[in-house]
DNA sequence: CTAAAAAATTGATGTAGGATAAGAAACTAT
DNA sequence: ATAGTTTCTTATCCTACATCAATTTTTTAG
């Protein structure tokens, strides 16, 4: 069930059971907080099912998501993560889910003793760095609807499992100015 | 000197030959065009010297800088280069640069014969996908004047390289704008 | 099934930053 | 030096989206 995650790598007996003890499995119930602000980052997430999301509190309290995450997604708060500082993101169960977590100290030992690993987790960071990037062009050139409509499109299985203010965070506008877009939307 | 890239990782005289070999020094003056939209995008370049920046030219002719780069940054269309897709981007030289560029075929190569390689560019990736993401959240959060401070904060030696109009492009504003902002911040 | 809580909608009003237009300042090239 | 071009500034007006304040609708829990 684990394995689901590197389909399409192949692996020995040896470094499937490797992988099997690093990762672990583990359940969370709609609401719960995964990630707190301000604690070290010491894992990331693969999703397995359920929907999870993450997001930034500013300094006027306004909540900001920066990422949703769904089946065969992985989410973390990779700001701290990567720069190995203390969280900046809070990790919100959205949807039960059950996950597969990994520490990073597990995985970069891994990445040691498998580089078909390090390659996979290298090409995966390369996709998201292609999706960040266009989400920073669609912010800067779209206007605020037309940002919507791609996400419908994009993602139309989130879409449906998140609430109305969890996109409009997402999308940089108030839940009120989604709703009016989604008005607009709807009488044509 | 093309090992000043990888200052920090020991090399065999092997390998350094395979790098020396793979790398080509180029020069470009001030405004030319290092690539242009809606080509394949074949290569990613190491600032030896000088100042680059890419843009997106949006439906309406607007340009948006997605990114600077100066003497020992990266740059490249990351998106048409990862996703394999005709370019997006412009890469435009803004002040007369010495690059080294390295094709994607020869890299990937290169990973397969020096894992050690792999991983500089791994890590270079996160490190970068952490700034991107800082990004998304910045723009999410933060009004323009505040983005802008932090912009001159953050990246003192390239605002002295570039426009304002391309440091507006780069914050999500107009010119007219950030003239603004910046006589705003001068008055104090 | 129902009360309470959470989420979404709607209306009225406010504001950051855009658009347009013009002029001033700063480079550039002869 | 000086004419031409590019960049930056300033002023006026405008628009997309925010804020505030009620409702209405939907979801959740007992």
């Amino acid at each position: 069930m684990i394995l689901e995650i590197f389909k399409g790598i192949t692996l020995t007996k040896q470094e499937t059971d490797r992988i099997e003890n690093t990762f672990k499995k583990v359940h969370f119930k709609k609401g719960d907080i995964v990630l707190h602000t301000n604690e070290t980052v010491t894992h990331q997430y693969y999703v397995y099912f359920g929907c999870l999301r993450t997001y930034f509190i500013d300094p006027q309290g306004k909540e900001h998501t920066i990422q949703f995450a769904i089946k065969d997604w992985w989410i973390s708060d990779y700001i701290g993560y990567f720069s190995e500082t203390k969280s900046v993101l809070t990790i919100e169960c959205i949807e039960d889910a059950t996950l597969f977590k990994i520490a990073k100290k597990d995985i970069e030992e891994t990445y040691d003793q498998i580089p078909k690993i390090e390659r996979f987790f290298r090409k995966k960071m390369e996709r998201s760095f292609v999706s960040f990037q266009k989400r920073i062009l669609a912010n800067l050139s779209q206007p605020a609807k037309e940002r919507y409509i791609n996400f419908t499109k994009t993602y139309p299985n989130i879409e449906q499992q998140v609430k109305n203010y969890h996109i409009a965070s997402y999308l940089g506008i108030t839940t009120e100015s989604l709703s009016r877009i989604r008005k607009e939307i709807a009488k044509k």
